[in-house]
DNA sequence: TATTAAAATAAACAGTGTTTATTAACTTTG
DNA sequence: CAAAGTTAATAAACACTGTTTATTTTAATA
C-alpha cells in the first residue's frame, strides 16, 4: 500500500515548504522581523500547523542553519581542487568571509545566534560546526606537512584562524566596523587583512 | 530656587536606579530572559514608568552599553604605565579577553547585539567603540615608532588584531567553541593563542 | 456508508514592547 | 490656606510574540 509513502513524502514536502518559506522570509526582512505566524500566514496555513512539523522555534532554526552549512560546503568543495596548501588557507578564508558578507543573516543564525545552539542537549555534538572546522584542520595540516607552522598544535591554530575570519565578519555584520567608517581605513577590504594575516604573518611561524 | 534642582537630582536618581536594576537583572539572568516589566515589577513601579526615563528599551539597552565601556576602560587604564609597546599590545588583548570571558552578558551588549547599535542613527558616531578602538590604534602607532609593522597601515593592524580577540571572545561566548571540546584542543588557552599571535607571528611584520 | 485515524485549526495562555487616557502627587499662584 | 496648574505615576489597552489544547475538518479503513 503506497499510501503512507505519499503520506510521508507529502509530510516530507510540507516540511521542505515550511522551512523554504522561512528561509526566503528571514533572509528578506531578518530574523528579528520574522514570526512563527509570518510564515505560517505566508503559506496559507494556521500557525499551530507549523507545531506539527517542529518542535518548537530553535528546531526550525537548527534546520536552517543546516540548510546554510550545506551551501557553505558546497562553496568549500571548489578549495580541495587547489594544490598549495597555503593557497587553500587563503581560499577559504575568502570562501567563509564572501559567504558571511552574501548571507548575513544565514551566518548570523550559524556562527551568532543563540538559538540553533539552543536546540542542542547540553553535551550534544554540534556536528555542522565541527565539519566545518575539521576541514580547517586538515588544511593546516597540510600546511605542516610541507614544513609550515612546525611544533604547533594544529587545532590550536584552526581555532586562531577561524577567530580571525570570523571576528572579521561578525564586527561587519554586527555594525561595530562602523569605528572605521569615520577614519580613513579602507571599508572591506578584507581580502587585504587575510593576505598580511596569512601570507606575511602565519608563515613566519 | 532649589527645588527645581532637586527634582532634576531626583530624577537622575530614578534613571540611575533603572540602569543599575537592568544591568543586575541582565547579568543574573541572561539578556533574553529579562524584559521591561521584570525591571519594572524590581523596582516596584510600573512598566509604564520606565518609559518616562527612557524613550524604548534601546536607549535603556544603549545606557547600560555605555556603563560597559566605562568598566572596560578603567581595567585598560593600567596598560598606559608599561613600558614596552608590545607588551602594552599583549595586556590590552588579555584585558579584553578576560573583560569578555568575565562578563558575558557586558560583552553581548557592548560588541554583539544589534540593540545599542540601532539607537544610533544612520550617520551617528558609535564614540564608545572609537574611543576603545583608538586606544589600540595608539598602541600600534607606539609598536610602529619602535620600528615594528613597518609601512603598514595602523588601523588596519588595528582591525586585525581587534577582529582576532572579538573572534576569540564571541566564538566562546555564543558556545561555537564546543568544536573544540570534542577535540583534544586545551580549552581556553587564549591567552597562549594571543602570545603565537602577537609575539611569533604580527612581529614578524 | 459508518468508523477510525490523521491533519488542520480556532481559541486561549502567558508573555513581550509600547502608548494613551486617567489618577495621584506636588508646586505655584491668587 | 485654597485653587489652579504642573508633573509623575499608573491602569488599561494595543498589537504583537511563541506555544498549547480542545475542537473541527479531512481522509483512510473496515
Amino acid at each position: 500500500m503506497g499510501i503512507s509513502e505519499r503520506k510521508q513524502r507529502e509530510k516530507e514536502e510540507m516540511r521542505r515548504l515550511i522551512l523554504q518559506t522561512a528561509m526566503r522570509l528571514f533572509t528578506e526582512r531578518g530574523f528579528e522581523s520574522v514570526s512563527i505566524r509570518n510564515i505560517a500566514e505566508e503559506i496559507e496555513y494556521s500557525p499551530a500547523t507549523i507545531y506539527l512539523y517542529f518542535k518548537d522555534k530553535n528546531e526550525l532554526l537548527h534546520h536552517l542553519h543546516e540548510e546554510g552549512f550545506r551551501i557553505l560546503h558546497i562553496q568549500m568543495q571548489r578549495i580541495a581542487q587547489l594544490g598549495d596548501p597555503l593557497e587553500k588557507l587563503m581560499a577559504l578564508s575568502k570562501v567563509y568571509i564572501d559567504f558571511g558578507l552574501n548571507h548575513p543573516e544565514m551566518y548570523d543564525l550559524m556562527f551568532i545566534l543563540n538559538a540553533p545552539m539552543n536546540y542542542l542537549e547540553e553535551d550534544e555534538a554540534w556536528t555542522e560546526g565541527e565539519g566545518t572546522f575539521k576541514f580547517l584542520v586538515d588544511v593546516i595540516i597540510a600546511c605542516q606537512q610541507e614544513g609550515r607552522f612546525a611544533g604547533k598544535n594544529p587545532l590550536q591554530l584552526a581555532l586562531m584562524c577561524w577567530s580571525f575570519v570570523h571576528g572579521l565578519v561578525s564586527l561587519e555584520i554586527r555594525h561595530r566596523t562602523r569605528v572605521c567608517s569615520r577614519m580613513q581605513l579602507p571599508q572591506g577590504d578584507y581580502m587585504e587583512m587575510c593576505r598580511i594575516y596569512f601570507n606575511e604573518t602565519l608563515t613566519k611561524l
